[in-house]
Parts: structure tokens; sequence; C-alpha cells
DNA sequence: CGTACTAGTCTTTTT
DNA sequence: GACTAGTACG
């Protein structure tokens, strides 16, 4: 009995073939990682294989950590030579070693996504670039595309010839790129290009490499883009025993950067490439893999395969609609509970996915009002935090003098009375010399002589601080540095004086960022090595909101499908299943017309997550960035097959043709939601329990339509009947007013108006509470309404919460419920 | 120099 | 609705 026995023909085949290079197809939940865990194995034990020579590469850290502890499980002595890694982490590693050869320093500095735009803004002021005709974001994206094709400043520039943005581009592209060398640092983008580049220009660092390692394997394969393949392509180059594992049709990352071509072409690439396809699913059930399978088939151009398994048809699909986005929220963790409560599931087997981040929130509501334990998956990386970010860059002050973005940063926080005008005299010092922030600011005032201003006796102080930061640096653990910069700075002490609730988080959140440090300390011991600041910092840098994520805790997980990726769960929702939102509406509205293909793919990967039961829900009415949205069923629900579906389309009220379920194309945002409301105030008044605002937007949105067909007296019906109403002076009619009046947007739609002017007073004027009842806030939890006010606007409430005491609230924004 | 308020933007997805 | 950058003012 060998551990290879319960692998199945193809997974053998793909284990067994070693030499050369293997494309190995693997579909959704078709054990791919097993195949590479064996195939390590096998290397290893049974082809003699010294572990040295083996790299397995990753996208994520959590897959690579997954990955390494099963290698650890089958091989026992030795395992802990193969190097598996993410790309990033590949990379830094080998940049760390050699970057110097292609002019930057070995310490380099890694820029986040924040950083990167601080650097954008300072070039367009530079170049004089109007970032209201051309968003940093723009340039920044434009830039980051380039990189990922090894595209230089300079390549793009001679392209650019001719098209006047493009040419404003690679200005900032050229000057982008030479500040960040200055700061010596690298954006995530450079730290695959840069290796490319050093592998190009030093051909003994790549054939270094390419002797170490003899066999590599690539994991996700359909998601790397130009120049991760390049990258691969030259390390491979030399005995070309390259795997790569991948599925076609879960390539979901397009828009950074991923070339799908990449999976596509292998076999053009390599001619003399094996192809094994793994088809034989061992997560779901039939029924759930037929819903799949009928999805992606619609989309043209893909490798042709069909997942299918051994377990039986099982449940069929339940599909839910609702009238709006609470209700739908509301029964998914209804239903949650009712599993967990019924022994069916553990709250931890149960996963809600949604295509945006901002879903979360309304999900989030329902089951803090259920008291159901749930984690959220992204939103704000925690090191993109303020705090943390600050915290940060005292560290990176004290490792990478260079960093200037850095220093910057902190050489007012806290506030030490070192203004703006200050830091700009030194930066144009800087600039004048061509030398770093923190050189000029040294060079400026680090002097023998007294200080002549107390602005300048504060920069003195300031220079100190860094320097006996730098000293204890050298003699001190980083647990005593890290201590020692927030006692000195009263970091925290400024944050426990200001007492409230945002306050406290964000202590508990540098207390986290210690434990952390403290714990990569620990870490680095037990390995016998020095833990470095620039380890630290490295390792940080790096993270992806789902790495932290571990089935340990009994929780349920709300994430991004993008999220979801590789991940399964024996309950599945897939949430806010409509047309605009899911797919959305920038890929319908695309002339591309393989942007839809992409959402497709990853409707495919929703529902491949799910092993017993996948859940499918839709909401009529949805609330996006403060705006009432009407959407049709997403076209993905349509394209699987009635009999797979425990409540089909055609019985179900959201399919009736009131609310439209034909898919819309080419039709503005505003235009079809303001359809799809007069369908909906035709059968229904806006409900009382909806905000002002949303009413407010829903007719905007209504009296858009109206305006863009021309159909003026219907409009100006619209208003009257607003400004007629003698109760109309509610909070919804002034935030009309607002809307209209600069606008000048005169009259409707009579049928939205009908419903909204019901609505509205409505929505006003009727609290579902009154003084002495008990509420529910999002965040500060229950409470005893001790008054309330009726202002102008709205109503101002006097709560007095169980655990955070009184607070004054408006209605409108506080939402509160009635427990 | 620091603060308080306002206007504008955002959101499709992230290593 | 949330956040941020920019501005006017003390």
């Amino acid at each position: 009995m060998s551990i290879y026995d319960t692998l199945n023909e193809q997974q053998k085949k793909g284990v067994f073939t070693t030499e050369g290079p293997v494309l190995i197809l693997a579909g959704a939940g078709s054990g791919k990682t097993r195949v590479l865990t064996h195939r390590i194995a096998y290397l290893i034990d049974s082809k003699g294989v010294n572990p040295w020579n083996i790299l397995a590469i990753t996208f994520t850290n959590k897959a690579a950590g997954e990955m390494r502890e099963r290698v650890d499980k089958l091989v026992g002595f030795g395992s802990e030579s193969v190097w598996v890694a993410t790309f990033h982490a590949t990379c830094v590693r080998i940049l760390r070693r050699y970057i110097d050869r292609i002019g930057y320093d070995n310490n380099f500095t890694i820029y986040d996504t924040d950083d990167s735009k601080s650097v954008m803004k300072d070039v367009c002021k530079k170049l004089d670039i109007d970032t209201k005709m051309l968003k940093e974001r723009t340039i920044l994206g434009a830039i980051s595309s380039a990189k990922d094709n090894l595209i230089s400043p300079l390549e793009y520039d001679s392209s650019a010839a001719g098209d006047y943005t493009k040419r404003k581009i690679a200005a900032a592209y050229i000057e982008y790129q030479s500040l960040l060398k200055k700061n010596n640092a690298l954006d995530f983008d450079d730290i695959i290009m840069k290796t490319v580049e050093l592998f190009k220009s030093c051909p003994e660092v790549l054939e270094s490499y390419q002797n170490r390692f003899k066999y590599i394997m690539v994991d996700e394969y359909q998601d790397t883009n130009t120049a991760q393949f390049e990258l691969i392509r030259l390390l491979a180059s030399k005995d070309k025993n390259l795997c790569v594992v991948g599925d076609d049709d879960q390539s979901i990352y397009k828009f950074r950067g991923a070339n799908i071509r990449n999976i596509l072409d292998f076999e053009m690439v390599y001619p003399e490439a094996e192809v094994i396809k793994l088809e034989q699913n061992y997560r779901s059930t039939q029924n759930i893999l037929d819903a799949a399978n009928a999805v992606i088939k619609n989309n043209a151009g893909r490798k042709d395969k069909a997942l299918w398994t051994d377990k039986g048809a099982g449940n069929r699909i339940h599909f839910r609609s609702f009238d709006n986005a609470h209700e739908e929220a509301d029964y998914i963790a209804g239903d949650i509970r009712k599993k967990a409560r019924e022994r069916i599931s553990d709250y931890r087997d149960c996963a809600v996915l949604y295509r945006t981040n901002a879903q979360s929130r309304l999900l989030e509501e329902s089951f803090i009002g259920l008291n159901i334990p749930y984690n959220v998956v992204g939103g704000v990386n925690f090191y993109a935090r303020k705090e943390i970010k600050d915290i940060l860059a005292y560290l990176k002050t004290i490792d990478n003098a260079r960093d200037d973005l850095a220093v910057r940063r902190i050489i007012n926080v806290p506030k030490r009375g070192i203004g703006a005008a200050s830091v700009n005299r030194v930066q144009a010092y800087a600039d004048a010399k061509g030398i770093s922030f923190y050189d000029a600011l040294t060079q400026m005032y680090d002097t023998p002589f007294p200080a002549s201003s107390k602005s300048e006796q504060r920069i003195k102080d300031f220079i100190t601080m860094i320097r006996s930061f730098r000293t204890k640096l050298e003699f001190c653990t980083l647990e005593e540095l890290i201590t020692d910069v927030i006692e000195t700075t009263s970091y925290v002490k400024e944050l426990e004086q200001e007492g409230d609730e945002e306050a406290k988080e964000r202590i508990q959140n540098i207390d986290e960022l210690i434990t952390k440090l403290v714990s990569f300390e620990q870490e680095r011991e037990e390995l016998g090595e020095k833990a470095t600041l620039s380890g630290f910092l490295e390792e940080v840098a790096l993270v992806a909101d789902i790495d932290g994520v571990s089935g340990d805790d009994n929780k349920v997980l709300l994430m991004t499908l993008h999220s979801a990726k590789g991940l399964e769960f024996a309950n599945v929702y897939l949430s806010g299943l409509e047309d605009g939102i899911f797919p959305s509406y920038m890929t319908i509205n695309s002339d591309d017309a393989s942007a839809i293909e992409e959402e497709r793919r990853l409707a495919y990967v929703g529902i491949t997550r799910a092993q017993k039961d996948l859940t499918i829900t839709y909401a009529k009415q949805r609330m996006i960035r403060g705006e009432t949205q009407y959407n049709p069923v997403s076209r993905f629900v349509k394209e699987i097959p009635d009999k797979l579906l425990d409540n089909t389309l055609s019985a179900n009220k959201a399919g009736s043709n009131t609310y439209g379920t034909e898919p819309y194309n080419k039709m503005s945002k505003d235009e079809y939601s303001a359809k799809h409301a007069k369908d909906l105030f035709k059968s229904k008044p806006y409900g009382a329990g909806q905000g002002a605002k949303g009413a407010a937007n829903s007719w905007t949105a209504a009296a858009d339509y109206l305006e863009s067909y021309n159909r003026k007296s219907e409009r100006e019906k619209l208003s009257d009947t607003v400004f007629d109403k003698p109760e109309a002076k509610s909070g919804a009619t002034i935030v009309v007013k607002k809307k209209l009046v600069p606008s000048k947007k005169g009259a409707g739609a009579a049928n939205a108006l009908e419903g909204i002017t019901k609505g509205m007073p409505a929505a006003a004027a009727a609290l579902e509470y009154k003084t002495g009842d008990r509420v529910r806030h999002i965040k500060f939890g229950n409470g005893t309404v001790l008054n309330i006010e009726k202002e102008t606007r709205d109503y101002k409430i006097t709560v007095d919460f169980d655990e955070y005491g009184n607070k004054i609230m408006y209605a409108a924004f506080a939402k509160l419920k009635k427990v």
C-alpha cells in the first residue's frame, strides 16, 4: 500500500509524469493540490530528487502554507528544503540578494497601493497633470498593466506618440519610476518585473537559479500574467521540467493582468507538453456540478471538459427571491441559524459569497441581529488601516532612511508642530540637492548650533528620536523597539485620551500589530534565524486578506467570489444574483464581449464552492452607494436548467414579467433602474421602512429616465405633486428638494410619484420606536430610547446603550431597530 | 499651525 | 452611505 494508491488514474499520471513540460487541466474540486503535493513526494522519495531542487509557486500565502503543510506530512525528512512560496515572496527573496546588480539597494521597501497613490499625487503635481481630467487611479492602472506586460517607461513612451493621454501617462510613468527608485522602493508589479529584468541583465544570476530549480510547479496557472509567465519561462528554460496546474474556467483575474492565453496556449509554447485532464470532482453533488456545467458552457473558447462525480444527485439548488436586500440578508442569516440549531451544519460549514465588498454590510447587520458568529474576509485590509500604517511608517523610517514617503507620513504624527510649511521647505531643499527627504532634514537641522526657533527645535528633536530608535534596533529585540516607538511618540496615549469607540479599536489594532511582530520574532528564532526589521516589513507588505482565514473558528465566512476561489463549504449562499450586480453593469455595458465571460467564470467558481447545498438569492430592490436600484434576475440563474432548481424562475414572483426578467443590454443604470422603479411603484407603494434618501434617489432615477425620454409633462406633474402635499415637510421631501432645485430637474413619472409620495411622509413620520422603547444599533448593540426630538430634517434620538452609554444620533443614519 | 466643515468620489474584483 | 481631499477660518 503506497500513498499513491488512493489517486485516480489521471491523478497518477499527473504525479508520475515528472520530466518535461506538463499541463494539468484541473477542474474545480478535482484534487489538484493532492496531485501537486504527491508529485513533490514522488520526486523526492522515488526519483531521488533533492528537495532543494524543487520550486512550487502559488498566488496566496494561504495556498503556499497549505501546500507546505501537506508536503511536510507526505515527505517527512527534507521537506523543509522544498521552496514553496508565492510569486511575490519568491521574487522578493531573489531581489533581496541580487537587486543591487540593477541599481537598487538590497534593503528596498515595498509600496502598497496607498503608497503608490501618494507618489502618483506628487508626480501629477510636479508634471502639472490635471487630475480631474486624468485621475491618479487611471494612470496607476495604466502603469500597472504596462508592468504586468513588462513594458518599461521608455518603451511605453515610444509607443505613445500621437496619443495625448498616453503621452501624459508615459511622462507620469517615467517620473513615478524615478521617484520609486530614489526612495529605494518597489511597488507590487515591480517585484515581478524587476526580477525578470534582473534575470535578463545578469545571466549568471539566472543560471544559478536554473541550476537550483530543476523541477518547477505552478499552481493556479490560469491567473498568471505576462511577467509571471516570462519569469517561469526563464527559470524553466534549461531543464524544462515545468508542471503547471490550472483551470481556464476559473480565470477571474483579468483585471489584474492575468492572461488566459498562458494556459490556453501552453501547448503551443511547449509542443512536447503532456496534457492531463482531471475531470472527476470529489467535492460537490451532481446537481451542483450540472448547474456549474450548464452555466460555463455558454462561454466560447474554453478547453473542452466536463466535471462529473460518483456522488448522488443530492439536493436541488435552492433559489429564493426577495423584495429587497434586507429580506435577502435576513433569510440567509435565518437559514444558517436554522441549520446550526437543527445540527445540520456548523457555522463554519457555511459561507456567503457576493460580488462586491459593499454587499457585506447588510448581511453583517442580519448576522448581528441573530447573534450568529461570522467573519468578513477582505474589505479594509488590516495593514491599510491608518494607525497600522503610521506605526509601520516609523519602522520603515528606522529601517530605510531613503523611504521619503514613510518619513513624511510620520514627521508630524502624532502632532508635534512640524507643519506643511516646514515639510515643503525641506522637500524643496531635497529636490534641489537631489537627496532624500531625511538626508535633507539632517543636513538642514542636524547641526551643532542651537535651534533659533521653536519649530527648528522640534525638528531637531525628531531627528534625535529617530536616531535613538536606530541605535536601539542594533541592541534590542524588535518587540522592545516597537514598544519604545509607541511609548516615545505617545501614539497610544493620544488615542487613549480621545477615548471614543474608534480610538479603542485603533489601540486594539496596534496591540494586534505588536502580537504579530512578537510571533514573527519567535518564529524566526525557532528557525535559528535572526528576526530582522526588514524581514518583518516585507512579510507584512505581502499579506493578502485571505491569508488570515482559517477554519478554526466556528464562524460563518462572508467574502467576495474572488476571495472564495480555492475554498469549499458544505453550504454556500450566492447572494445578489442580479443583472447589474452580478454580472456587473460594467461588464454588461462593456464593448468587450469577453468581459461577461469572465463574470460567468466567476459564477462557475461560486457554484463549485458548494459541497452539499447551494442557495442562490435575488433581491428586487437594493441600495447601492445610497441609490436604490431595481434589477432583474441574473442571466446566470437563467442559464441553470429549471429542473435543477427547487423553485423555478417562472413559478417565482421575482421572475414574473412585472419586474422584467429580460436581461437588458446597453441601457444606462439610471434608465434601467427607473424603468423597474416604475413597475414596482405601480404594484406597491414605496415602503414606509425605507429611508428618505432611498425614496429621493428612486425618484431622481425615475425623473432622469423621463427626462432622457423627453416626457416633460409627466416630470412636471411629479414635481408639483410633491410640493403640493401639505405633509410634504418630511425629510424625504427635503432631500428631494435638495436634489431637485440645484439640478433644475422639473417633473416626472406619475406612477413613481404616487408610490413615493405615499411612502415618503410615512418614512419620516413613523419611527418604529418611541421614548422608553428598547432598540438595537449595528455597532453599539442594545439600548433604551431616552428622548426623541424632531428637527427640520430628521429626528434626533438619544439612546442609553447598555454597553456604550448615552449617544445622540439622527434617526435616518442610526437605523435603530426596535427589539 | 490646526481645526471644522464641505464637496466630490466611490466600488467590480486584489497579489 | 462612507471616506477623503480640499478649503476657509480661528
